[in-house]
DNA sequence: CACTACTAGGTTGCGTACAATATAACAGAA
DNA sequence: TTCTGTTATATTGTACGCAACCTAGTAGTG
């Protein structure tokens, strides 16, 4: 493979790995108020868009396993935003619902997208919005990529 | 500001967030067999380019505060890759310097970035690296954008 | 029913990330 | 020289993120 494509790969992996962390610390201050954490934060948007939510569907949904999950929630119960209970239907799942205080919640983040999109955006918001459009389809491909590539790897080691 | 971009905006967090997990998990069976982390692999990747270097030069290298880079350092001393003293003249400045063990290493990681490559990409390799130099563009710019309010927040505060 | 396999979540251990704080060493002013 | 402020790094505490393992509940088979 051409020294350019490496060398690439390279700095395409390096540079998400940054951006990952600064976008993380561009949410931080604004969630810091709500009292969540940026994987508390898309939890709880996935709980206002569908109201209640098993475990396994959390976790796959943010691409999430339990190891995080687990505690992730236990956190979330502990600041009284949600509750988990087992269904009486199957006794292993866990059900995630809101509490009162987790709905109310809803209120207070809505500013949080506004105060994002400003960070990200600057000045010619039209031209940059055709970028980012451009970015998300990459970045879309990107990960599929990654995912079937994975995805292969495993059920190599199975065979 | 219109409801798209704030959509988009979160769209794209959430990618970047995805993929930097997904990138960390096609490393990580490769890394494994070095004995190394990502964070770990490109502290080395610097200091297979500088031979050394102080910490806070890793640091601002790799974007990474010192509550990270301290323990990682003790851990790939700890592994035999690198050593740590201070300067005697600074004796608050710490060098960091590649052992033999850790130079060699350099030998083992040089399929690394091949691997990741051909995670990354597929059958049209022309196109796709277009589209890929694109990519890097954007995220240096959204990354460059960030670091600017970034830094316009933190001197708010001061004032 | 007894046995086996599978599934959903939880737990443990290790390594980041980072805010907040601590500490020692240096540098400049009085 | 002493005091003060700054700098370079280390430490502590909290929260991911994930591999590996554990457990209870379920389902299918004979």
């Amino acid at each position: 493979m051409a020294h350019e494509q490496l060398t690439l790969s390279f700095q395409l992996c390096f540079r998400v790995y940054a951006l990952e962390r600064e976008l993380m610390a561009a949410y931080r201050p604004l969630l810091d108020q709500l009292g969540l954490t940026y994987p508390q934060y898309i939890t709880m948007l996935y709980l206002w868009e569908h109201e209640k939510g098993t475990v396994g569907e959390l976790c796959s949904a943010l691409s999430l396993d339990t190891g995080t999950m687990s505690p992730l929630l236990k956190r979330l119960e502990a600041s009284g935003f949600i509750t988990r209970r087992r269904l009486p239907s199957d006794e292993r799942t866990v059900e995630v619902s809101l509490t009162k205080k987790g709905r109310e919640l809803e209120g207070q983040a809505l500013s949080v997208p506004e105060h994002i999109a400003s960070c990200l955006l600057t000045s010619d918001k039209d031209e940059q919005g055709r970028r980012y459009h451009e970015l998300k389809l990459i970045l879309d491909q990107a990960l599929e990529q990654l995912r079937t590539s994975r995805k292969e790897r495993e059920s190599a080691l199975v065979n």
